[in-house]
DNA sequence: CTTGACTCTGGAGTCAACTCCAGGGTTTAT
DNA sequence: ATAAACCCTGGAGTTGACTCCAGAGTCAAG
């Protein structure tokens, strides 16, 4: 049985592998999940794939850098391009990305706040030789916005 | 509901649960790890605990929303706080998790910005009735048409 | 034909931070 | 004394996205 021999066309999985930058046993577990098609075979077992398979790779590339999961990246490619629902349903899931990267953007931005803060208070702690602030201030964070005033401790109700 | 017989000082696992709105599967989890002092017993072995744990777990609250992980916060909890030492320790990290969410943010904004350049696409798309620009934008990010493609794309990525 | 690089399978392991479970023992109110 | 909460241990399971493994088969070159 003649089988598709050399065929320059295709690929095997440690050629795709080095052109993708994604690892083999990635590739075999992207195939478990349906990520890829199950791919044509040699007559002894190995795996051939057509160079497309290369733009699949970096599409689930790109999608994971905005934050997708495989889960919802094998749903959109599960879409028929051609059709105006699959448009919606992209549309959809980009949306939602987008509410979640402005979350994560707004939480970072308060994080980064905070902690320059501490560190400022740090560098001053260190300067002058005085105990960790930092430490104590974690500890008992709402003494914070009270250095002025009573130093109450009590948290927590019941 | 609340029993507190003999100590009032001293809290049982479920209470600190209840007031730490930690479960008391992790307490004894952070325990194991470390974070958590190895508490005192009852003689029937239930743990007790000093109410002062309720202030470790705000601070193990508060590191882990920063984005430290347990391990790291283990560490600074067992810096000795009045040695300058610990400082520059604390001082250290709290830098490397200052770049680390600089890096974040920008990595955000930058996803942002090409995510809603792919939404802005793909609502002209739905409004015309076309196929799906994304799914194809994403296969092809920065090649030319060669698959039924129907018009150039002006837009370069990244 | 032999070598050595490549590939196959199924399943197990990894990481972090939990979460759940069975099968018991303890406390305390009634 | 009994029931209802509560708690104990140790170990296994969860999630997501891989990563590694043993033991076997395949392929192309020399």
């Amino acid at each position: 049985m003649a089988l598709e021999r050399a065929s320059p066309s295709r690929l095997r999985i440690g050629q795709v592998a080095a052109q993708s930058g994604v690892s083999v046993d990635t590739l075999r577990y992207y195939e478990r999940l349906g990520l890829l098609p199950v791919s044509a075979r040699t007559d002894g077992g190995y795996r051939l794939y057509d160079p497309w398979v290369l733009d699949r790779l970096a599409f689930i590339k790109r999608a994971q850098s905005f934050g997708f999961t495989l889960d919802e990246i094998k749903q959109m490619l599960q879409l028929e391009t051609a059709e105006p629902e699959a448009c919606s349903r992209v549309l959809e899931m980009i949306e939602q990305k987008l509410e979640d990267l402005d979350r994560r953007y707004e939480e970072i931005k308060r994080l980064r706040r905070e902690l320059a803060a501490y560190k400022i208070e740090c560098e001053r702690a260190l300067a002058s030789h005085q105990c960790c602030p930092v430490i104590e201030d974690f500890l008992h964070p709402r003494s914070r916005r009270e250095r002025s005033g009573t130093r109450e401790k009590r948290r927590g109700r019941k």
